[in-house]
DNA sequence: CAGTGGTCTAGACCACTGG
DNA sequence: CAGTGGTCTAGACCACTGC
């Protein structure tokens, strides 16, 4: 670049802008739009490095240390992994480090290594109409189809949780029973797997409760005994609602774990 | 500074090492611990402004940039708050924007402001002697002084959280029945105020519980109501634990809400 | 207007990884 | 050893605040 401080023009124009730029945004935050629709496409899938910040500096035409800047940020929402030496990686739920980055749930003895892996018990994978209330929140018309699936989690085959998952039926085309049982590893990771659908952030609303019959029966406790309903929306990139998901959870021997700071 | 790469041995001589520095620590690292030290150490009062970046760049002789840097995590750790053309201030529970950091429940129709603030019943105000358990909690020897504190909060005249706290004695020598009461604002702003203990950092556990009959009377609900059990360890400075909590939440009207990423 | 934090650059060197 | 991310500097200019 010939002059000294590249004004951010030359980028802003570079990109369809609508009604004037009305507010002020930095550089690095435009490079890092540029890098998250890269994300987005599927230009660099998960668990794979992105270029270097060399290379990403001299395609945007703008100095390594603001490429820096911009994937300072995408690092700190958990969307890459740096790792001195090797790259920046597109972040995965596949990885040991982070599995279970949503499950909140831990025993009361400790850690989870411990416990080791939760079995999965899948009672239901099926195709359904969404109700109004899932349509709401998926952000599809009632009617639309949704994949419902209905497990149990078990801890040293103790059954803990019991959960109904809702799915975009679009994105989400052909899920079975035996795929939602049978994979290793997180679902989360599954879903990156086999749907290319990778969830970014969600937002839980916790109460507590007391089972219906039917749940208690699952879950293997009497209908006193108070749970935990964690009701869960996860998103993907650009904050696109992908899963609506409900959950009872036992806390007789786990506790949900939140951190405040 | 007369050399351009100023070492980072020249600040570490400066500080006491103990045992030759084993892990190699950036420059911006120790500049973020001194800081750190004269948080602790009360040099700066919550809500006061610290030195300006050049300011403390010219105290530790090093770039502004390697300040900046510093400062830029204590602010990603909610330490410090920085005001673009004012300056960076000591971050206090006081301020309006932050109040009920640690504080999750929701009122399920959406925001805090419709709710207004909560009303609070200080049922008790006592000083005991701490039990196995609290002293653990505290990092305190079993009998030292403890301050218990049980109270009601409530939102429009309906009581929703019931919990007891205990704090560390020593550090809250005097606390009153009517000091936690009568305080406006919330409790840790009032912590800082009157006993310059500033909470930092804050770990929760979460179970779904039923209460006894007393617990149940003072919520004004029925004991086969199921509540949120959340157990609180909240730290100062260095993971220095000063309170532990122990609440009930109704989960009728409220939800704990919480956000994953 | 001066002073603050915020952005951007260019270049040097360090720490870590792998061939 | 070359290539990656990580640190540090020095200097320029921008955006915001308040006098």
């Amino acid at each position: 670049m010939a002059t000294p401080h590249p004004s951010q023009a030359d980028l802003a124009a570079s990109e369809p802008t609508l009604a004037a730029t009305p507010a002020f945004s930095p550089l690095y935050q435009q490079i890092k739009e540029l890098i998250l629709q890269s994300l987005e496409a599927g230009e660099w899938k998960p668990g794979e490095a992105i270029p270097s910040e060399n290379e990403l500096a001299a395609r945007f035409r703008v100095s390594q240390g603001t490429v820096r800047k911009a994937i300072d940020e995408l690092a700190a929402e958990n969307l890459v992994i740096r790792r001195q030496g090797k790259g920046t990686f597109v972040a995965t739920h596949s990885e040991q480090q982070v599995r279970y980055r949503f499950l909140k749930l831990m025993p009361d003895s400790g850690d989870r290594e411990t416990e080791g892996p939760a079995q999965r018990t899948v009672l239901e994978c099926k195709r359904v109409r969404a109700s109004a209330e899932v349509a709401r929140a998926l952000a599809l018309r009632s009617g639309d189809a949704v994949i419902q699936v209905r497990r149990v989690l078990s801890f040293g085959g103790v059954p803990t949780i019991l959960e109904d998952l809702w799915l975009p039926g679009n994105a989400f085309k052909g899920l079975s029973a035996e795929q939602a049982e049978g994979w290793q590893g997180p679902t989360y990771a599954m879903f990156e797997n086999e749907f290319g659908v990778r969830m970014v952030r969600a937002e839980e609303k916790i109460r507590a409760v007391l089972p219906d019959a039917q749940q208690a029966a699952l879950l293997k406790v009497s209908q006193q005994t108070p749970l935990l309903s964690v009701e869960r929306m996860a998103f993907t990139y650009n904050d696109v609602p992908m899963e609506l998901r409900r959950g009872l959870y036992r806390t007789d021997t786990h506790h949900y774990r939140n951190e405040l700071s």
